[in-house]
DNA sequence: ATGACTGCAAAAGTTTTGCAACGGT
DNA sequence: ACCGTTGCAAAACTTTTGCAGTCAT
């Protein structure tokens, strides 16, 4: 997909749930379409100013609450670091390899949830909202700079 | 399980991890059993205060990390709320049904990793450590109180 | 007696908030 | 023109660190 019609996807994304298109969101959006990856708050920062877009990191984070309301993108703190990140969402449900050294995330088809989310609703009387699945390790380039 | 057998059971997992055998070690191993739910470092220290055992909250942070790295205990950040929580090893492998509203934890047998560890295995070149699969929502009493 | 652990204070790091100015619809 | 969004500064909150004294082995 072209940057222009990544763009303009966003900017309908944006429309959709009803919240303003500003440049600061939209290049958001692009870095994290960009690195495909879950990034903090300060990376999406980082990222910004290395592309000369001048913003605080207030307007970060206040972007990136802002948009995982709207399920635009996703809120996580899986690396139990202290910091959020925040990916994408890409609307699919996928689950991811992540590697715990470059973080980079490899999706899977698998879900396992499916499965067993009838045997669950049965055996306890509990309501789902959701679930998080994934897996841990090192990706193929990791491990080998490992040993 | 008596409190004294409790008590005893705590002092041999220290023991055997080769670090010392504390009464603040102790108490918060206690407190994480009794609650048999994910604490903040914060919850653990008030609690100690609620049972008056002096201690500083520093403390109580330095201990949980070392539980945690030492296998005692499960450091996790699953709420996505900037809290780290940190809950007992009870060493089994088991997957918890998470209430977003009151934090219990219920556990449930199933475990769906291992069934596709296999396959993952040879589709990618992908060295697995561990993984993470918990499933949110609302348990019985919070759901009723809900709506 | 030695080294690990803790009390206490202070700092570091992450995230949030307040307010005025700015920008999109 | 209105109201949501952002720049900027400051505060709030969670977690870490340093050092001296204490405690477990």
């Amino acid at each position: 997909m072209s940057l222009l019609q990544e763009k303009e996807r966003f900017k309908e994304a944006l429309e959709e749930k009803g919240i303003k298109n500003t440049k600061h969101r939209i290049a958001i959006l692009g870095i994290l379409a960009e690195t495909q990856m879950p990034l903090t708050a300060e990376e999406v920062f980082l990222n910004l100013k290395d592309k000369d877009i001048s913003i605080w990191i207030s307007t970060v984070y206040r972007t990136l609450e802002t948009l995982s309301a709207k399920g635009l993108t996703i809120k996580s703190s899986f690396m139990d670091d202290g910091k959020a990140r925040y990916q994408l969402n890409q609307n699919e449900h996928k689950h991811h390899l992540i590697c715990i050294k470059c973080h980079k995330m490899i999706p899977i088809d698998e879900c396992p949830f499916h499965d067993i989310e009838e045997e669950l609703k049965d055996k306890v009387n509990f309501q789902v909202i959701g679930h998080k699945f994934e897996i841990y390790g090192y990706c193929s380039e990791c491990k080998s700079l490992n040993r």
